[in-house]
DNA sequence: GAGGTGAATGTTAGCGATAACACTCCTCGC
DNA sequence: GCGAGGAGTGTTATCGCTAACATTCACCTC
């Protein structure tokens, strides 16, 4: 008599007990077959498993999470940009955890200010996610960041490194001190810099690694040119780098500023890269089809997601890492924005004029 | 004697039984403050606000979706691409579906195949997410989507537009249509077309406005060059089309291919615009900075998110919708890499040679 | 063969919210 | 002045699951 066929409600999503009631067996065992507990004969579980398929049962989560009082959610916080690297990091994230069981979460926000983050965490903290991984590559942000209570796993991508949280990093220190002296190399006396916003970290990083590079090869360090991330301000520097004749070198701190000094260039009938060479950082797809294909580092963001979630997860797990800190370091891909030059011209010392 | 503090304990979450209990009222009068309802008295009402702040109470959202049967998730689908459509449009519906108040639960797939596709429809459902919606622009993610159930609300962007199910796209028709007239108004004699992979809706809409445009100026259609979404491709169907000298308008399936384009047409000393026009569609930020800054077609992605958010919401809402098809037309952005001809002249007619 | 052990299973009690209904009062209308 | 009706509030059941404990039974040990 306990045919679940009672015709009270029409349709209903099937729950364990209808399950249990199908297979003969308490809504216990049909749980403890659900998350692979030791204890179940094995003819036992083919029966479980036999009605979960017949009436294509399927967990609810809610209960689950409201039960165990934890979800399998990654709340993730990222500012709403469409620039290539954040972008092609949150693909690569959201792949990575999929793998690993887990949803993401996603929460943008337009602009990186303590406010915008913190109502981030606050919807992610409602939530009851598991852990939270910020995008956070200003100071603001990472100040932000410093709210979340302890008790909650965070990891910070492209943020702070002073900072001692768990945090994932492209190595903007090794990539911009390659690429300076890939250019010091090839037989520059020196190397200009166009500089993504001065506020992001990324943008200090990249600084600090070209004024080493100079600073090594004992080549004097021309001012920094700041900009930020579009090919708009890239062209407005390159414009005036155009002008200056002893200018041969420029490392631009993404591909797209390289866009626009190339077009800058161009128009003002510097060859690059035989009158400048320059070299980008990102590889974007399109780097290859500039004019000319733009030499770049390259940043690994798989490689970068599948730290960032071995980092949240062993926090989720409360293991203690020693080192919570990971750079991965970006690789040069040669193309033909750099030429060699076999020496050094007259007249076209560094800061010549 | 009702104080929480014994010490049972150290730390919990408060629920709304705390809550209560601090304010002196039953948790089902807390319920009633939280969720508007009007029968409280303003008195009571400003006493359990006090109290949930003083606790920093946080309503449980795993309990609520576990007893009313909803989430406030939107699931979405999307291909794990970088590409800038897609990556933008998620980035538009992120937001604007924050707006709403619902969270995007993000779901990406490494090829549009049925498989991957039901997969992440199953993902979903087991979330119990109000809605979902589908980045399916190939055949195969439009099919396999058709196993959505009928209750659950589905809303698809840049889908089939011969299905009935509610669907938001850019109008690539339109879109195709205005750039080749666009070429064709220039004096071109006609307009040549490097297209996206066949199997895309975007790709067969933007291929039918160009025939469409074409056609209608009575022009000759010459073979489509087919390409996928890259660079790459693009650049590749550049150093063909380069060698033909009746070709000296080319409509581009989007920016990227257009960078290819020109790059192969620089290399071929095939000057643009002089020598060869070129539009693109999608308007990357960084096409103004091409060389020579293109002239595109530019799609809003952001109206694009918002019907779909309008739609999906009345789906929720169980509301009809008449005609649930949306199109947005782009607009045509000029720049520098068309030029008009005044005349056309001998021995550059259509398919010369 | 009494009792210990552990595998296999069942029973009960929540998790933290909403829904449905019950119960006070108070205010009207006639 | 009394019943209807509604505002304001409380009580109880319930959503679907897991944790903790209880129970059964077979097998082994001495």
């Amino acid at each position: 008599m306990d045919n679940p066929v009672v015709g009270s409600r029409v349709s209903r999503d099937p729950a364990m007990t209808d399950v249990a009631r199908l297979a003969g067996v308490s809504h216990q065992t049909v749980s403890r077959v659900l998350n692979g507990h030791p204890n179940v004969r094995e003819q036992t579980r083919l029966r479980v498993r036999a009605a979960i398929d017949q009436l294509g049962y399927r967990p609810n989560k809610a209960a689950r999470a409201l039960v165990t009082g934890k979800s399998q959610l990654i709340g993730v916080i990222a500012q709403n940009s469409s620039l290539y690297g954040p972008a092609s990091l949150l693909g690569a994230f959201e792949t990575a955890a999929a793998e690993a069981g887990f949803t993401v979460s996603l929460r943008r926000v337009k602009v990186l200010d303590r406010e915008s983050i913190a109502s981030a965490v606050e919807h992610h903290r409602d939530t009851r996610v598991a852990g939270i991984v910020a995008i956070a590559p200003t100071a603001s942000a990472a100040e932000a960041l410093a709210e979340v209570p302890a008790g909650l796993p965070l990891v910070t991508v492209d943020g702070d490194p002073a900072r001692e949280t768990p945090l994932v990093t492209v190595d903007q220190f090794a990539g911009a001190y390659e690429a300076t002296k890939h250019l010091l190399d090839a037989g520059h006396p020196t190397v200009w810099h166009v500089s993504g916003p001065p506020d992001w970290f990324d943008s200090a990083g990249r600084v600090r690694g070209w004024q080493h590079a100079l600073a090594e090869a004992a080549a004097e360090e021309p001012p920094l040119v700041a900009a930020d991330w579009s090919a708009a301000s890239g062209y407005k520097a390159g414009q005036m780098l155009a002008r200056m004749p002893e200018c041969t070198a420029v490392f631009a701190a993404n591909d797209h500023l390289a866009l626009g000094i190339l077009r800058a260039m161009y128009e003002r009938d510097r060859r690059v890269p035989n009158d400048v060479s320059v070299v980008g950082f990102d590889d974007v797809p399109e780097a290859e089809y500039f004019i000319p294909p733009l030499t770049t580092m390259r940043p690994d963001f798989h490689a970068v997601a599948r730290e960032t979630l071995s980092l949240l997860l062993a926090q989720v797990s409360e293991v203690e890492v020693e080192e919570p800190h990971r750079t991965i370091a970006p690789e040069l891909v040669r193309r033909e924005s750099v030429m060699h030059r076999l020496e050094t011209l007259p007249g076209e010392g560094p800061l010549a004029g």
